[in-house]
DNA sequence: TAGCAATGTCAACAAGGCTGACATAAAATG
DNA sequence: CATTTTATGTCAGCCTTGTTGACATTGCTA
C-alpha cells in the first residue's frame, strides 16, 4: 500500500516525502492530543455527572440554536436511541429546551436555556483555551494547517456537515 | 489566561489573533476528524469482533516489542482490569504472545505473534493510508504543524510518554 | 384516506471504561 | 529471615454510551 517513497506528485504540490515513521508518529500524537483535548471538559462534566455525549449535545445545540432532532442525529452520528437518552437529561434537568416546530408540528427544535448556556460556555472555555494555547504555541500558519489537515482527514459526508457549519454558522 | 486579544507575544513569535470562530471550528474539525481518524481499522476490527481497545493495545505493543503489562497501562492510561480483558482475548486468540520476564519474573513482556502482525500491519495500512493523504491534501508544512499542535495540546505528563516514544522508538 | 416522516420510548444487549477486593509470586528492604 | 512492596491476574458489579428491534403518536403529503 504505497510504500512511502512518493509515487506521482497530487494536486500539482511539492511532493512529500512520508515515512511510516513519521506516519506513525502523527497517528500516535492524534491519539494522545484527543485525550488532552477532552479531558478539561470531561471534568467538568464528571462533577455534574454527565459524560461526553452529552457535551456533544449541548456544543451542537449552542452552535445551531433550534435546530431539530433530526439535524443533531446526523451531525452526530449516533442513534436516535442513544441520543434520545441524552436529550431526555438535558431536558429533564433544565438545560435544553424543546420546542414543537411551528412549520412542521412534528419537529421538535432544540435550545440551550439559561443554565444550558452557563454549562456550555464552561465547557467551551476551558478547551477554547487549550486548543488557543495549543495554536500558539505551535506559531503562526498553525491555524490553517492543522484544520486542512482534519479537514482532509473527514469522510466526505462529514466534511460536508463540517463545512455546511462553518460556512453559515448555522 | 490570554483574553483573545492578545496581550504581549510569546516565545518570540508573532502574535496569533484567535477569534473564538476560529477556536470553534477547530474544535468541530477535531471531532469530526476523529471520527474519520478510526473509522477504517474500526471496520476491520468489527469483522473480527474486536473494538479500539484492541486495537490501541495491539498498536502499543507493536511499537514497542517486549513492553511490559505497566508500562501499556501507563501509556494507554486505562486499569489494569479495562486492559487484562482486552489482552486475555488478544493472547487467548493468538494474537500476543505474554512472556515471563528474565530478569524480573514478576514481569510479563508482550509480544505479536505472527497472526498479531498480520493484523497490526492491515489496521495501520489503512489508518497510514487515511494519515498520508490528509497530509499530502494539506500540503508540505502540514506535518510538522499538525504534529506541532497536537503535541501542545497534550498534556504534559501524556507529552513526556510520546515523546519518550518517538525518541528512541521504545 | 393512505402512507410516509419525525419523534419518543421500551427492552435488551455489548464494549469498554470504572472501583473494590482478593490472590499469587517475586523482588526489595530492614 | 521476615516483612513489605510490586507486578500481575481475576472476580464481581456498576456506569456511559453505543447498538438493534419493535411499537406508538402525531402530523405532513400525495
Amino acid at each position: 500500500m504505497a510504500e512511502g517513497h512518493g509515487g506521482t506528485p497530487q494536486h500539482g504540490e511539492t511532493l512529500l516525502f512520508l515515512t511510516d515513521e513519521q506516519l506513525r508518529k502523527g497517528i500516535e500524537a492524534f491519539f494522545f492530543a484527543y485525550k488532552g483535548f477532552t479531558a478539561d471538559p470531561d471534568r467538568i462534566l464528571e462533577a455534574r455527572g454527565y459524560g461526553r455525549a452529552h457535551h456533544r449535545a449541548i456544543h451542537f445545540i449552542h452552535r445551531s440554536h433550534g435546530t431539530t432532532v433530526n439535524n443533531l442525529l446526523a451531525i452526530l452520528g449516533v442513534t436516535k436511541q442513544s441520543l434520545n437518552r441524552v436529550l431526555r437529561t438535558l431536558i429533564e434537568d433544565g438545560l435544553v429546551e424543546s420546542r414543537v416546530g411551528t412549520r412542521d408540528k412534528r419537529e421538535r427544535h432544540l435550545y440551550l436555556t439559561e443554565d444550558g448556556q452557563a454549562l456550555e460556555q464552561e465547557l467551551s472555555a476551558v478547551q477554547q483555551a487549550r486548543v488557543r494555547d495549543a495554536f500558539r504555541a505551535a506559531g503562526p500558519g498553525a491555524v490553517a494547517g492543522f484544520r486542512n489537515v482534519l479537514e482532509a482527514m473527514m469522510d466526505p459526508e462529514m466534511r460536508r456537515r463540517y463545512q455546511r457549519l462553518t460556512e453559515n454558522g448555522r
